[in-house]
DNA sequence: GTATTATTGTAACACTTTGTAACAATAGAA
DNA sequence: TTCTATTGTTACAAAGTGTTACAATAATAC
């Protein structure tokens, strides 16, 4: 046997506290979060991560939603530390260390209580390519109605994530992180649709956001099917409420 | 000179990790908040506190809040967590274990870094009874504008404080917090008033409040003015949004 | 008693926003 | 040329809001 790896270092990091991401992206259809799969262990989990000494917790959460999605510019925004004493179970995260190959003494402090800050992340789904964290070997998308079980609390983080995001989708007009540049006024209302979980009336729909003079009308889109081309519209970006501001 | 005292002990609590609140209170005119003033320091602050290592982190502040208030049952929402690192200057810290004749070495791990969970509490102005903390020789109620230089980024942590308490206010409810049992139509307005900084519209005032359906309408309140007495009201219960859920 | 004053509860009106249905325009296929 | 699916816009009713007006009324002054 190979002699254990250490991987992250107790002195490097504040102790007790941590990160998580529910990263949210829209296939066209669905809307989907990132979960990773622990290696041989069958846990799964939301990215997530720990915050240098020296480091913002802005920064930290950022670097690391970064890491796993590959873009750069992502809108992120803090929505609620969880801090229950009993968030934690130690056997999972010991269980991913062993198959890790890592040394316990060392990662101990992996095992003791944390406190963890929840972000959510909104990316334009195509531009994605996700890597999975030292830890894992997997990383893929998932429905809101096709999660596989958790571990630890994150299902409600992720409950109380999309509670957050819909509260904030029309005051914030976050329907920009999740589309491409242009876009339709139909697949604007689907990212709505999706978010709310509830259909929406087409004719009031394009109607409230016109009268918002929040979109800029650009030019048609030929999809080649056969009925009217509609307009592709983009955000004025000066109506667009920026992160962590 | 007498021995140097030991008061908060290292190894009882979450190293990094503090809770910061804002309480506010409505006097009838203005909307006000506690501010600790600690001794001989000139130092003003939020009320806040430590995580012990087994505590829950919601109950830690609940804790804290009713040692400063004296009450039990109270409104309490977490809004944001703070952790730049450099919000601290462990200066002024420093000073305050000093005048308090505090061991500084043994005190050592309050000037490093903090990374705070902030709160905010909503009470009955005229039920409570302030109380300095251990560190602190005077606790008072100040009016928003006219606030005191506060350490750190407290100032910071007010405002957006105020920000989401004026986001939540008509969402859940949030009025009732801040009045005895039974309040007239007038000083719930003036409860909405103190928070949004405006005025409002009587007339609609009134005509919004009765047609949410969430008022009671109770016995007419005698003032001994002369002129129309008016209803007292209180919130139908099971319409209130509980803290923390 | 009666008049007076300050405040309250409610109605009235215009105006705006929203829910819903309808209709004309149009890109491509048959 | 006709047909189909979808889109942009209009029309109209219903609900909500801002504003003004007015009647009701609790105490005081006379």
């Amino acid at each position: 046997m190979t002699a254990k790896k250490q991987l992250l270092h107790k002195e490097d990091f504040i102790p007790h506290l941590a990160f998580d991401s529910v990263i949210f992206g829209f296939n066209g259809k669905k809307l989907k979060i990132l979960i990773l799969e622990y290696r041989n262990t069958g846990l799964f989990a939301l990215p997530g991560g720990f915050v240098r000494r020296d480091e913002n917790l802005d920064e930290a959460v950022k670097n690391g939603v970064m890491e796993r999605t590959g873009l750069t510019d992502i809108y992120l925004e803090q929505f609620q530390t969880f801090g229950e004493a009993n968030r934690a179970d130690p056997e999972p995260m010991k269980q991913i260390l062993e198959m890790n190959g890592l040394d316990l003494a060392s990662h101990q402090w992996l095992l003791e209580r944390f406190i963890s800050v929840a972000y959510y992340a909104l990316i334009n789904f195509e531009k994605v390519v996700p890597k999975p964290d030292h830890l894992s070997d997997g990383i893929d998308w998932y429905a809101l109605d096709e999660l596989p079980p958790l571990m630890m609390d994150h299902q409600t983080i992720i409950e109380k994530a999309l509670e957050t995001l819909r509260e904030n989708l029309e005051r914030k007009l976050l329907g920009t992180n999740l589309l491409p540049e242009k876009f339709t006024m139909k697949e604007l209302q689907e990212v709505y649709e999706a978010i709310y979980g509830a259909p929406l009336n087409r004719s009031g729909f394009q109607r409230k956001m016109l009268s918002s003079n929040t979109l800029v009308r650009h030019e048609k889109r030929f999809s080649g099917n056969a009925h009217k081309a509609p307009y592709l519209y983009s955000f004025r970006p000066d109506k667009v409420m920026q992160p962590m501001d």
